[in-house]
DNA sequence: ATTTCCAGAGTGATTAATCACTCATTATTA
DNA sequence: TAATAATGAGTGATTAATCACTCTGGAAAT
């Protein structure tokens, strides 16, 4: 990956996130990355390929987070370490988030592709537990990930800790 | 409202529901309604206003479901009530909803005027209830059901009636 | 050790299409 | 007839994408 490509994906990931995907152009793209317009068709070929590579480059990094957790074997560490999973995101990750979450609402179809893997593992657990329905408790888990990572990256609560902490008494952990 | 008018209003919120609102142009949006272009601007003033007219066409709807919350004085069901809220949107206003949660993503500040009322409620609520934490809980419940709307309006499950099973038996609800 | 050669990085002018928006004109209604 | 509703061609700006082109560093040939 050369400097200048590294330096489009990085410019691109961060008015996508902030402006929004079909709001940013690439001619604007290429002006702030400091970039003739047509080197991002060279590299990326179109506005969708560079999306794309921006979601390749962001999911490798997301998978660090997430495998640790798939690893686990005791139930109740591995639905603690789920929930805590939006605190973990480094702050340099937001906007690759945002774009993502913001990208859900005008895709065609939805994606199951990156929670099913936490899905499974954490029916898995609830079962452990003998919940009385661990495919309705993982599906809950999953929400309240998606809910805390929103008000995470919108700015939208201070107080996400204290949050967190009445989640987690609520599955006595 | 013209017949016209109405026919802009449903169309256009269809389509930026759907495509998004940066995606949708004007020009779309007239031949979909079988309407000239300029007609959208003679009654609109531009594509922001068009926006602000659907926005306002919502939420006098949206009103209707949480005003009766709004009066209710017990506790508990104030919390059931709330936490029902996404199972209560009649599937003709989800266009509406998809937008608007859509649009949180790409505007600058988020507008905390829709939710306050709801969350000063709830915070009432749960302090009545004894619990240790009231704001947390509040927020806890706005986040839930975020969540659970954003599962339902992307049809990302099945299971929501066993999901909410499993929220209002964590209230003991 | 030169010279030749070439692949790929990078450029910027340019394309056709589309964008939000305007306006003079016509149709409809009161 | 007066006012309003509606039209659709037209505006300049901007869009995604393509184009012919230059520059550069290293391999190959002499």
């Amino acid at each position: 990956m050369t400097e200048k490509q590294e330096k489009i994906l990085t410019t691109a990931l961060q008015l996508f996130a902030d402006k929004g995907y079909d709001a940013t152009s690439t001619s604007k793209v290429a002006k702030a990355a400091g970039v003739s317009e047509g080197l991002i068709f060279r590299h990326f070929g179109n506005k969708e390929g560079l999306l794309n590579a921006i979601k390749q480059y962001g999911m490798e990094k997301a998978a660090l987070v997430m495998g640790p957790i798939l690893e686990e074997e005791d139930p109740k560490k591995i639905i603690k370490a789920a929930l805590e999973m939006p605190f973990c995101i480094p702050k340099n990750q937001d906007p690759f988030w945002k774009l993502l979450y913001a990208l859900k609402w005008q895709e065609d179809i939805y994606d199951n592709s990156m929670s099913d893997p936490l899905r499974h593992k954490l029916e898995g657990a609830f079962a452990k537990l003998k919940y009385k329905n661990p495919e309705a408790e993982a599906e809950l888990v999953l929400i309240l990930i998606d809910g805390v990572a929103t008000s995470i990256l919108l700015r939208k609560c201070e107080n996400s800790e204290q949050v967190m902490q009445s989640v987690l008494a609520k599955y006595e952990l």
